[in-house]
DNA sequence: TTGAAAGCGCTAACAT
DNA sequence: ATGTTAGCGCTTTCAA
């Protein structure tokens, strides 16, 4: 900027004037301004700007499980969206559900003083979070609450979503109904199989002992968990997985059977109505939970200064074959 | 910092020295700045520090067409990972196949000075890039190449995938095989509709006058294309899809339909094996796009000084079924 | 309409 | 081992 300010022979300010369209410029100086940053190829590096005017840096962060997740897919690119909305970049990480990794990222980006934060968090602690916090980086959890953080948070209904599930199974005649869900530890998983508690409680029904079955969802874990639920003099007639993952592993598991339970699964999927018996599903909404997280983020940005509220997207029941194999 | 300094009795300098890890601060003296800074919650501006290394941010951008779709998810992730191992964050926004919106992004990333540019260019003009080259930023285009724009370009096979395609049907027996392809303009619609002319060409066969069917991938085209191709009285046997995106259209829209033609898709897609017929593919692979993409950007970044070059994935085919089904 | 000086928060280069 | 000064590239303040 000084090198432009000395060929075109005005002071910095001048430059500075120009380049930020302010007023108080005459045409005729503005040009040869102008022609200057041309000549130079002069741009404006908006970190010193940033820190000079000590203002926010029109960037926020976002730190979720796994990126490449169709789920967080497009949760981020709602995200994008609403920050693209109101001028702001997105970074992004990926904690891998490590709680280190999450922490590192979320430390790197106050470092570099993004304005807000939306975290799908681990199940480790949060405490590091409550500094920046007082900081003034505004913080949103989505998909999952940080135990102990006092900050808006967006989930689905995961609890009722699952009794849902469950209760339509039971609805069909069902009443040995299988639950296979993710590693316990994760906050959805547990709410998830708290709801087919709940739903097969309501409904009067005992649970059998190898009936749950929670963990990653690896081929050979669900293969096993398979042979426990369906042998046996009670075997169940009916399935729900926990979450899409889950799901298509127990469907891939399942069609090299001749046994056909049927199955409800949590989290809808690309093509699951395209399947030999299309999969019925309680289906999520990440992009309106990303757009959620995003509006609950800028609005505190913006200064609201409310109680953190808990917001809960619906899930919605859809009915495509697969849970509805009466007995 | 100065108030750490102030409160810790000691010199600003001092104080950096603990911050960065710095040697020669007796324990003792760092001590007592610690001290400080848990008091003060001191937290370094990263901002402020970039500025006066006049080093690297230590950040790259990436901009592709859209972050939600799943193979640019997995492709981001493959970066994302690259990123993390040499310590840079990373910034990501979604062209939307918009050169403007494409452009505004670059150009903020560059404003923000990230030390390197991944971009999955849209089929606008790059010569705006060409400034930030010379200002030394890095450049790596993925997927597809920028017109006229001499940097390091990561790409699949288009090409040939498209004729291994085409040409595995031809040995099925099929002559008379239709292709729909992605919207003419973005680069590997071309590329692989090139591919399916070739392999035509190379076995001798002529193309019908409405075998061919280029745009987005929305059902209605799709229908009207198929209606097209599989009426009159030489109908295709058998169709080449050229993304994912047009496979799954097509395949919704023969699951209303009688017939069902040999299919072949470009790009493999999830639960493509588990389909009523399980579908043959030219898989690409978006993770080592990402990752060759994204290191041939630090070699870059590292001071790579080689002619730009420019890689090519190889596709695989994949057999499962829908392109085995012979005459 | 214009510009000189001060300073954002930090570190490099020298002091001491 | 520690501190002082200058300055990264910009904007703010205030004076001309």
């Amino acid at each position: 900027m000084k090198d432009v300010a000395a060929l075109a022979g005005v002071g910095l300010k001048t430059v500075s004037r120009v380049v930020n369209g302010e007023p108080g410029v005459r045409e005729e100086t503005a040009t040869k301004v102008r022609a200057a940053i041309e000549q130079l190829r002069f741009r404006r590096n908006d970190g010193a700007r940033l820190l000079r005017q000590g203002s926010r840096t029109r960037s926020i962060g976002l730190i979720l499980e796994d990126l490449a997740d169709p789920f967080y897919a497009l949760l981020s690119r709602a995200v994008e969206d609403v920050a693209r909305a109101h001028g702001s970049l997105l970074l992004i990480g990926s904690s891998a559900e490590d709680p280190v990794r999450e922490r590192e990222l979320a430390l790197d980006f106050c470092a570099r003083r993004v304005d807000g934060l939306i975290i799908v968090p681990t199940s480790g602690d949060h405490g590091y979070l409550a500094d920046e916090l007082a900081a003034g980086t505004a913080v949103v959890c989505a998909d999952r609450p940080a135990a102990g953080l006092p900050v808006d948070t967006v989930l689905a209904d995961n609890r009722s979503g699952a009794a849902d599930g469950v209760g339509h199974l039971i609805r069909q005649g069902h009443r040995r109904i299988g639950y296979l869900g993710d590693a316990l530890g994760i906050y959805t998983a547990i709410e998830r199989l708290d709801g087919y508690r709940e739903a097969m409680a309501a409904a009067g029904y005992g649970i059998g002992e190898h009936w749950v079955a929670m963990g990653k969802p690896d081929p050979l874990g669900v293969r096993f968990a398979l042979d426990r639920m369906l042998s046996g003099p009670e075997p169940v007639t009916a399935l729900m997985c926990g979450n899409s993952r889950t799901t298509v592993a127990v469907l891939r598991e399942l069609s090299t059977r001749p046994s056909s339970p049927a199955l409800v699964g949590f989290d809808d999927f690309e093509l699951a109505d395209m399947l030999p018996t299309p999969v019925t599903v309680v289906a999520q909404d990440p992009a309106t939970m990303g757009r959620m997280a995003a509006g609950l983020l800028f609005r505190r940005m913006d200064g609201e200064q409310a109680q953190p509220q808990q917001l809960q997207i619906p899930t919605r029941l859809i009915q495509r074959g697969s849970g509805e194999r009466s007995l």
